[in-house]
DNA sequence: TGGTAATAGTTCTTTTTGTAACTAACAAGC
DNA sequence: GCTTGTTAGTTACAAAAAGAACTATTACCA
């Protein structure tokens, strides 16, 4: 007797998620890697300390979701290229606040820009009903909006 | 003059999509990773294997879009395993067909039920419909259905 | 006070991945 | 036949990631 035939690996909600999630990625990456040969770790260190201001590393591990080790070397990497600035806070001296420089400033409205465009082609293949679902399922999926 | 607002982070379509799909792969992982010790590549390879049967190494490349390299060393491992095996194609001998063995196929079989319970509990939070737009979406986004 | 535990962040070590070069087999043109 | 180019798959080397152990600082509490 063969197996039964309900399971599509097509359909399965993890792989196509991750299909859809490094496609997006990876096309994206193509587009900012060329202009500032930054990886995906610290485009979203930039993009956090750009939307957020000035954050230590700790809570861009827990925003972000990304391992502390990731966080400090991209750190590193954007200290190196002068974008962002390391400041030991007075209350705490284990705690560093990290906040962009004027260059890490302008990179990001650069880049934030180019992520802006590329959002507008993604979009433009659905309606804006359809892309608003989409938003809710997938912070649901990651777990951002507990449904409690 | 502050930035302009309207980027938000939180909303950036491949950010999002990213957080969700490594949420869903890890809590799935972490489900059949005690089970059989298998890496995401293996479960590929044997969930491709096992819902679409006998296939070389590159057509599982070219559908589930993992690099060869990828595939060659987890075809590697499941055949340490006893969980497939290779075999030269006499029509062009550079290809090797895969297929599973009786012990592959048994857990595979066990891997789909461990899969379908955790779509399940996936789906439970949305409707029908809502699902059904998802998957429209998500394979659109990937490349799998291309609008032309 | 002294001692234990917790936290922020880095560094060291081991796995995993990606890139490029390789072998073997086939294919096409001359 | 030979030469060139292509394809299937592996292997070797380099880059990146994950995990564990480490330093420094703070917190708790007897």
């Amino acid at each position: 007797m063969p197996d039964k035939d309900e399971f599509s690996l097509q359909d399965f909600l993890p792989y196509l998620l991750n299909l859809a999630a490094e496609e997006s990625s990876l096309s994206f990456q193509r587009v900012y890697k060329n202009r500032y040969g930054m990886l995906r770790t610290e485009w979203r260190v930039l993009f956090h300390l750009g939307t957020y201001g000035e954050m230590t590393a700790t809570e861009i591990c827990d925003k972000a979701r990304i391992h502390k080790t990731k966080i400090s070397r991209a750190v590193q990497k954007l200290v190196d290229r002068r974008f962002l600035v390391r400041e030991r806070s007075d209350e705490d001296r284990r705690v560093e606040k990290l906040k962009l420089t004027t260059a890490g400033h302008a990179a990001f409205r650069d880049l934030r820009a180019v992520a802006e465009d590329y959002e507008e082609k993604l979009r433009a293949q659905f309606t804006t009903g359809e892309v608003a679902l989409l938003r809710v399922m997938l912070r649901r999926l990651a777990g951002l909006d507990d449904p409690k």
